[in-house]
DNA sequence: CGGCTTTGACCTGCGC
DNA sequence: GCGCAGGTCAAAGCCG
């Protein structure tokens, strides 16, 4: 995947709406996007007439598009097979209603009941790529795996793990028809703006999820000084870490309120969405850096005894 | 030590 | 009511 210079794009956060941000090209709206869900809302595709792009940043504009949808059409508003929300009563899967449901007991009394299946809502299907899997940037901590009949891959089920008591849940599973394609389904919604960073730090994918945020502002210094291709030491990620900590910590006491800003940082949510944009498009090489959502994947979702020959084939 | 993955067991919905 | 399949729990172990 290649890089995302910005040259062109402009990310806007216009007012505390969870639905107005959008990135234009040029000062002309092309995508809303949700903040919220990280998610294109809507195709705007308002180019002017006779107006021609550079074919570069339609390149461009295609790497940013699919990181959202795979398919791409720059001139008219594509036809998605993903971001599906599926009819109601096909639903089998939790709603925010339903997850919230306390009023059971599990099979330890006084624990919250595992929610039912039925009036299941807001399910969200997307057929991804491997590298499209990596641009969730949720938190997620695995919860299950289980086998699903008919198919040779099994379900992994994640929830997010930025927030306690946020009841959003991903299943990812491979497909069976297109072994390339990684099925997920998103259920409930975060509870929670977009994280500036992970928080998920324990386990075997403690150090990549810290560094996935630096590692892109390393990236970035890099790209500055002209050195795509550089190997970072474990020491220098480290002290990135803190010195990207501290910065983020005076960069949110100094500033205040602002109503339309551009790749600022705040504590406001639209404006964190912002940062976090700008962020996943200006560097798509650090890709091990994005496995940590998805750490060990090839184990999970390919099955165990293809594991060994697909690690390195998506 | 906190938070992650793994994995068997348990629970629930649904079809017959 | 029974059995299957899917979804979740939770203990155990791992990692830095």
């Amino acid at each position: 995947m290649s890089n995302l210079y910005m040259e062109n794009w402009d990310l806007l956060a216009v007012g505390e709406s969870s639905n107005d941000a959008c990135i234009s090209y040029m000062e002309n709206p092309v995508f809303s996007f949700d903040p919220w869900s990280f998610q294109l809302e809507e195709d705007l595709m308002s180019f002017p007439e006779n107006f021609e792009p550079n074919p570069k940043d339609l390149d461009e504009l295609e790497e940013l598009y699919k990181t959202f949808y795979p398919e791409f059409n720059p001139y008219s508003v594509p036809v998605l097979e993903e971001h599906v929300v599926e009819p109601e009563n096909q639903i089998q899967q939790q709603s925010v209603s339903q997850s919230a449901n306390i009023s059971g007991a599990n099979k330890d009394s006084g624990k919250p009941k595992r929610s039912s299946r039925k009036n299941q809502r807001n399910r969200v299907v997307q057929h991804v790529t491997a590298d499209d899997l990596q641009s969730d940037r949720w938190a997620w901590r695995k919860y299950g795996q289980k086998p699903i009949k008919g198919s040779p891959y099994p379900r992994s089920y994640y929830r997010c793990s930025s927030l306690k008591g946020c009841l959003a849940r991903k299943q990812v599973e491979r497909s069976c028809s297109d072994p390339g394609v990684f099925i997920i389904t998103y259920t409930a919604e975060h509870s929670h703006g977009h994280p500036t960073r992970r928080n998920s730090l324990a386990g075997s994918t403690r150090s990549h999820n810290k560094s996935s945020t630096v590692a892109k502002s390393l990236a970035n210094k890099c790209k500055l000084h002209g050195a795509e291709e550089t190997v970072l030491s474990s020491t220098t990620i480290k002290d990135e870490v803190v010195k990207h900590e501290s910065i983020n910590m005076e960069e949110q006491e100094m500033l205040g309120g602002v109503d339309q800003i551009h790749r600022d940082k705040s504590l406001m949510p639209n404006i964190m969405l912002s940062d976090e944009l700008v962020q996943s498009f200006e560097n798509f090489e650090f890709e091990g850096f994005f496995l940590d959502q998805f750490p060990d994947l090839s184990h999970e979702v390919w099955p165990v005894n293809e594991s060994a020959t697909l690690t390195g084939g998506c």
